[in-house]
DNA sequence: CGGAATCCATGTGGATACTG
DNA sequence: CAGTATCCACATGGATTCCG
């Protein structure tokens, strides 16, 4: 995407630090940890090498697709191994890389933050829909 | 969203610690953070309290729709605290509240595995646009 | 200044059908 | 089983205009 006004400035790429910046890796990064599938998944292959299917009947509600992509993408940043067994029918397993891995952690605060302030949320929203 | 399959089994609603079964309370929150501007938005504000233009001017490409948008998100989540100030021309200003400010820990997390890991994951993707 | 409202382009993603 | 390919609906979000 990246706005018209940084179109004509690719220099700011070399600011790999400062995600307000458009166009900046950081900020990429970001993107897919919020396509809404990408954490899941990563959540999902923590457990343990699955196959396509285990993924999908664990992850609900996400399409073959959404799946397919997500997954994709994720091996495209080496976050995920593809490998695939030559069986009938075709077996092909995920798993997290030593650098998914490594994502896991910041994931899991996440989650865990989440889980935490569930109520809290909550709350706020009824109050804040309550007074407008 | 939420599948066609669950939106019959509300009951799903009641899982709030497994964001793996849609229309998961922690999922609508995960689905949050994706949304592009909230985490950068989030980031601002974490410097301390900051006018609505300031943070505009400071977040690179976000639109007025989109940070008006993002703060009404994070008010209603009490995550954020609105203060209009009742001066000539309005100030309005906008600081994180409690919460708010607990969720930059996961943030910061996040963002520090993204920028440790920038070179690795462009190395990666350039040798799978290679390969492929 | 800080928004609200509208219009519209495009990206995202689901459903479906077909393949190795 | 594990995809690929297509079509299409809808949500996201930018640009613009107007208001208190």
């Amino acid at each position: 995407m990246v706005t018209t006004s940084t179109d004509t400035a690719p220099a700011d790429d070399a600011l790999p630090g400062n995600p307000y910046q458009a166009g900046c890796p950081t900020r990429r990064i970001l993107d897919r940890i919020g396509d809404r599938w990408t954490v899941l998944v990563i959540g999902i292959l923590g457990d343990g090498e699955a196959r396509f299917s285990e993924v999908r009947r664990r992850v609900d509600g996400i399409s073959q697709k959404m799946l397919t992509q997500t997954l994709r993408g994720l091996e495209r940043d080496g976050l995920v191994r593809r490998t695939v067994r030559a069986e009938v029918p075709v077996r092909v397993d995920y798993a997290l890389t030593e650098a998914g891995r490594t994502l896991q952690e910041p994931l899991r605060a996440l989650e865990a933050w989440s889980i935490a302030h569930l109520g809290e949320v909550a709350a706020s929203q009824a109050a804040y829909d309550g007074t407008v």
